[in-house]
DNA sequence: CGCCTGGTTGAGAATCATCAACATCTGTGG
DNA sequence: CCACAGATGTTGATGATTCTCAACCAGGCG
């Protein structure tokens, strides 16, 4: 299934080639990304029939919410998404964020509901995967079927990672960490690695990293202070980015 | 493959019929919550042909380390597992706590390695699953595929309620909630719900909550001087489940 | 223009970490 | 079987990081 695409802006699907406007996993530019596997192209087209399209999300909408019945697995493609659940005395808890190329909706399968709602933090368009044909085809195709389990795995370990930050790591770096993620995220789009724009709030970012919106304000303006950073309100440019990850302790990337 | 068993004690997989000494996933009593799949008898036979089963693992004993190449996942029989990791600056952090029907070692997959050590916190068995037959085995039939995809969903669920848990709840909500976690899951091996051996040290406790080993130590002092728990070193016995799930914020169980 | 949400900054309070001393348990060897 | 050493756990005093409460500012949208 090829559709053509709508007039929105759909930033990463399309800049491979503006001027095509036929949207497809063979042709999507995200694709080493979203399937790191080296799917064969009878592979892609076999994939590509079963994902569905569907009108961007506004800012603010649900993909789909905590306890809905589980249908399908979505990749980003342009946008950014937020997932969360809530706790028992109803607050919110942001669990991730999803950019382009990254999958969404995993942690439906285990009990044939959303244990997290997903909503686009900006205008986001996705892919719909529903699970039940993925499942067939990943029957047929064992490449696929290790994909799968590979994505879940990946899933398994960012969480660890976030756990290990939560457990471990000064506010300061928790932000250090999370801006340096996002970092790395860009530069796996081909985007630029010290300038981006932050799609989600000061507070979602707190309530990611468990601190409250003025930590997260005081340690911004402090990175700022200290030109490690260039803040300007969403605006962010990593002016110093070894000096960043030395806060992080990362020693690779995160 | 049916294997006799050594004279170890092998607490829960021989409960069921004490005299039989033979051990299979079709006669093993973890099998509903190892397998909550119903899987045909004939399926089960199939996995039963792939799983392999070890010696004990002795108390301190590596089930696989850190980025050792990734070939296994396994099924706890009996004793208990903590996984861990080492942060850039060389710290553990426990990412779990693994009880018999627990299936651990699920995060290698993505990179081929394994993104966390195991270690036996006591005398412990388990069953290996080799992951190359596991996958074989999957494409043939889809309900252990689904099974394993529910899996590993299940497991990021559960990372993510210890986000939330370090995100947002304070140093006797954590514990409270832990306390809560090994008794519902003993509940589901048909132990007792409200008194237990705990496996693992107050610095293993610590380290999982993102607590010092002191305030453990306070808490669970507090905790036993309210009657809300019995504490003998590590004997404990939950006197009011209530009120621990009352402190621990918790609806449904954990 | 003004309202409302989101963000910043400050002062004081609270929880938990740190440092330190001591107690208890485990297991090993005499 | 006891004694001892090292590891593990408990308790107390102090201090730091982060939260809470509060005021204020900025920007977007009706």
């Amino acid at each position: 299934m090829v559709i053509s695409s709508t007039s929105t802006q759909l930033e990463d699907a399309q800049h491979s080639c503006p001027h095509n406007k036929t949207i497809s996993c063979g042709n999507c530019r995200l694709g080493a990304i979203c399937l790191p596997l080296a799917l064969e192209d009878d592979d892609v087209v076999k994939l590509d029939e079963i994902v569905q399209r569907g009108r961007p999300l506004q800012k603010g909408e649900h993909l789909y919410r905590e306890s809905d019945p589980f249908t399908s697995v979505y990749a980003v493609r342009s946008g950014a998404i937020k997932a969360y659940r809530l706790t028992g005395d109803g607050q919110e808890q942001v669990t991730g964020f999803y950019f382009p190329g990254e999958i969404i909706g995993m942690d439906g399968i285990s009990k044939d509901k959303y244990a997290s709602s997903a909503k686009a933090l900006e205008t986001s368009a996705v892919c719909e995967i529903p699970f039940n044909r993925l499942e067939e085809l990943s029957t047929q195709l064992p490449t696929m079927q290790r994909h799968f389990f590979q994505l879940m795995s990946q899933e398994i370990t960012t969480d660890q990672h976030l756990i290990t930050l939560l457990s471990k790591n000064s506010a300061e770096e928790r932000i250090a960490s999370l801006l340096i993620s996002i970092s790395a995220r860009n530069a796996r789009r081909k985007l630029s690695k010290t300038s981006f724009r932050l799609p989600m709030s000061r507070t979602d970012i707190g309530n990611y990293l468990g601190l409250t919106v003025e930590t997260v304000s005081r340690v911004m303006s402090r990175f700022n202070k200290q030109g490690l950073v260039d803040v300007e309100s969403k605006e962010i440019t990593l002016l110093d980015l070894d000096g960043l990850k030395d806060i992080a302790n990362v020693k690779t990337d995160f």
